[in-house]
RNA sequence: GGACCGGUAGUUCAGCCGGUUAGAACGCUGGCCUGUCAAGCCAGAGGUCGCGAGUUCGAGCCUCGUCCGGUCCGCCA
């Protein structure tokens, strides 16, 4: 191995050897004649250093003017250096005017602070640049928001002067951080054998799934390419193609409104793509590599391998999502058969109807106000519920707005069942079975919150396994996928042709932490029969399937291997490990939620001469 | 497409029951000050209360509409 490129220290260094070397204070004159920037960064200088005379350039982060000494903080990447000016220097009331945020380079020699100038908050903080003579590099406007110190800003003008917003240090840090892991990543997944492959931004539009982003053709007219809303098929042509284990830092493009933990059009996945693999293969290389990135990333508690794996629908049953947060020491239990029998007409009717009846047992909060239990019911109805039921375990009775419907027997047989005790409360859910698993997951991440039950300072992960390959389509009163039709149903061709649809699960996962979904993934149908079969039940013809998905189904059939993959959002682990609750934190130019860059102006409009050549017009009138 | 929350100085916010000339802090400008590090002190500038209509003797405040931002639902194979 042979070095290229040096680091900005080792290139400083280097000046500082070519420049400094040997040279005293009274050399000073002559190294004003150099070269170079910067001597040092403002973030490199100790002690040791105290002595010579440096250059440093930054920005002018903040200053203090006493009238007589005038203090310069003077940042760049790499720190905060303090610059002295004494009121010797005939330029010092030209440097006390100058905007914050102005680019300037001082020279100077490093002097050593007092013990009780010493500030310790700074690496720095040791020392000062005593300033002989200035330059100023790049002069400054008056910023809209401060830099420093880093108070809150709006964020429309956050994003419009996202060059000055990502200066400032928590946003600064986060960028860098987003780079520190990617890095990982890519080193973690080659050293597990994996190759990094690039595939085509300019695709074609695939019919199922999100709303493709457009790209008109000007050699085609009438015809677009769409930009992938994920490698997939890409990813499984490398498998077929023999090259066993694929990953990419791979962009994605979806035309689908915005959530915090989803940014508008554009995101990236970590995405892998492995041949002769099982489910347990692919968690397998998974968790080592989400083990190391948060061993090596955060200070907080976290899962080790292997993750908890629950079944898609014990997920739904205890935790009334699919995407679990596992901070929150509560779990849903089912009561329905405990309503059917009961006296309480409501919940019994809608059991017997086909519903669900829900418990979520809180211990020991008995003692908490009437406005807590209001305030309950209130969000339960904001929400879609029509009310919520609750009982509440005292010394010696039962009470609570349901109490009085329930008989003695089945109290006696819910105390049993939810393991009630003195001091416990009990909130009840009963609706149809979706809604009833949305309403009381809904109940329980607020319970966590408003009772302050979420683990602090932790990561808990899980796979979400065996969701189902087909279900009932109400409005087309048909069997639908509920997924991704390219999954491999397990059991395979005779679980299809034996078994109920709506029973046969799929080779399907995902992967949550912390009630956040970081990627689905599947073993593929990688047998084109199969893939037939399955869609037949799904009520596509062979000649339907052949027209959408012709071209995957073509290169299955010339030896494809067994093989599955995932996806993990790298965007949202980011998140994760800098504790932020929006991704527009570690993204550095992240568009807000309309789609809309509001620094670039994106989108805008485009010349006439544009379209033409692209065979587009715009229905749009031009004001 | 829908729901909720918000919009007052460059920024963050306060503004009581609808009642005099809309306030504070930071920032900015000027001045004072030789050791601060969120420097300090004094003075000053800075406002179409998002926009439009309505109710009222009187609207930052109430009503309706509208625009903008955020969060959520829909949507996200």
């Amino acid at each position: 191995m042979y070095k290229i490129l040096n680091t900005v220290e080792e290139d400083a260094a280097q000046k500082r050897d070519d420049v400094y070397a040997g040279k005293s204070y009274s050399e000073k004159e002559k190294n004003r004649e150099m070269h170079c920037y910067r001597s040092h960064t403002c973030g490199e200088l100790r002690k040791g250093n105290v002595g010579e005379f440096v250059r440093l350039s930054g920005w002018i982060h903040n200053r203090r003017d006493h009238g007589g000494v005038l203090f310069i903080d003077l940042r760049d990447h790499y720190g905060i250096t303090q610059v002295v000016i004494y009121p010797d220097r005939m330029f010092q009331k030209t440097i006390a005017h100058l905007a914050k945020e102005t680019v300037i380079r001082f020279d100077g020699m490093l002097a050593n602070r007092s013990d009780e100038n010493i500030n310790s908050k700074l690496p720095t903080g040791e020392v000062e640049v005593v300033a002989e003579s200035y330059d100023i590099l790049g002069a400054a406007e008056l910023v809209p928001f401060s830099i420093f110190p880093e108070d809150p800003a709006p964020e429309d003008m956050r994003l419009e002067y996202r060059f000055l917003d990502l200066r400032r240090g928590k946003l600064h840090e986060n960028i860098l951080l987003r780079s520190k892991i990617i890095a990982y990543m890519r080193r973690a997944m080659t050293d597990m054998g994996f190759n990094e492959f690039q595939t085509p931004i300019l695709t074609s539009s695939s019919p199922e799934g999100a709303r493709d982003f457009l790209v008109p053709s000007r050699l085609h007219p009438g015809k677009f390419y769409a930009l992938p809303q994920a490698p997939q098929q890409f990813k499984q042509l490398l498998m077929i193609a023999g090259f066993d284990r694929y990953f990419q830092i791979a962009p994605c493009f979806r035309d689908e409104d915005a959530r915090a933990d989803r940014s508008p059009g554009e995101f990236y996945q970590l995405d892998i793509e492995m041949s002769f693999v099982t489910q347990e293969d692919v968690f397998e290389a998974v968790e080592k590599l989400l083990e190391g990135l948060f061993n090596e990333f955060t200070e907080w508690k976290f899962d080790k391998a292997p993750f908890k794996r629950i079944p898609y629908r014990e997920a739904m049953l205890k935790y009334g999502t699919d995407k679990p947060d596992l901070r929150i020491p509560v779990e849903i239990q089912d009561v329905s058969q405990n309503f059917l029998k009961s006296g309480f007409k409501i919940f019994a009717d809608t059991v017997s109807g086909g519903g669900v009846a829900r418990a979520i047992a809180v211990r020991g909060i008995a003692g908490k106000p009437r406005s807590f239990f209001d305030g309950m019911v209130e969000f339960a109805q904001s929400i879609g519920s029509q009310g919520l039921a609750y009982l509440v375990w005292n010394e010696g009775n039962v009470k609570g707005p349901i109490a009085k419907f329930l008989d003695e027997q089945s109290m006696t047989d819910l105390t049993k069942k939810l393991d009630a005790k003195t001091g416990d409360v009990v909130f009840f859910v009963c609706n149809d079975e979706a809604k009833a698993n949305k309403i009381a997951g809904e109940i329980r991440v607020k319970l966590g919150k408003d009772l302050d039950m979420i683990e602090q300072n932790a990561y808990r992960f899980c796979w979400i396994t065996d969701f189902p390959m087909f279900e009932y389509n109400e409005e087309l009163r048909k069997i639908d996928f509920s997924h991704n039709p390219f999954s491999m149903p397990q059991g395979g061709m005779e679980a299809l042709t034996q078994k109920d649809p709506l029973e046969i699960y799929a080779y399907q996962y995902d992967i949550v932490c912390n009630g956040i979904e970081l990627s689905s993934g599947a073993i593929r149908n990688h047998r084109p029969d199969i893939m037939y079969k399955a869609f037949e039940i799904a009520g596509y013809s062979r000649e339907q399937v052949d027209e959408k998905f012709g071209a995957m189904i073509k290169a299955l059939s010339f030896g494809a291997p067994p093989h599955g993959g995932i996806a993990p959002g790298v965007d949202r682990i980011i998140m994760l490990l800098a504790n932020e609750p929006n991704l527009r934190e570690v993204t550095a130019f992240p568009m807000n939620q309309r789609a809309q860059d509001l620094m670039m102006n994106a989108p805008c409009e485009v010349t006439e001469k544009q379209l033409r050549e692209l065979h587009i017009r715009s229905t749009e009138i031009k004001a």
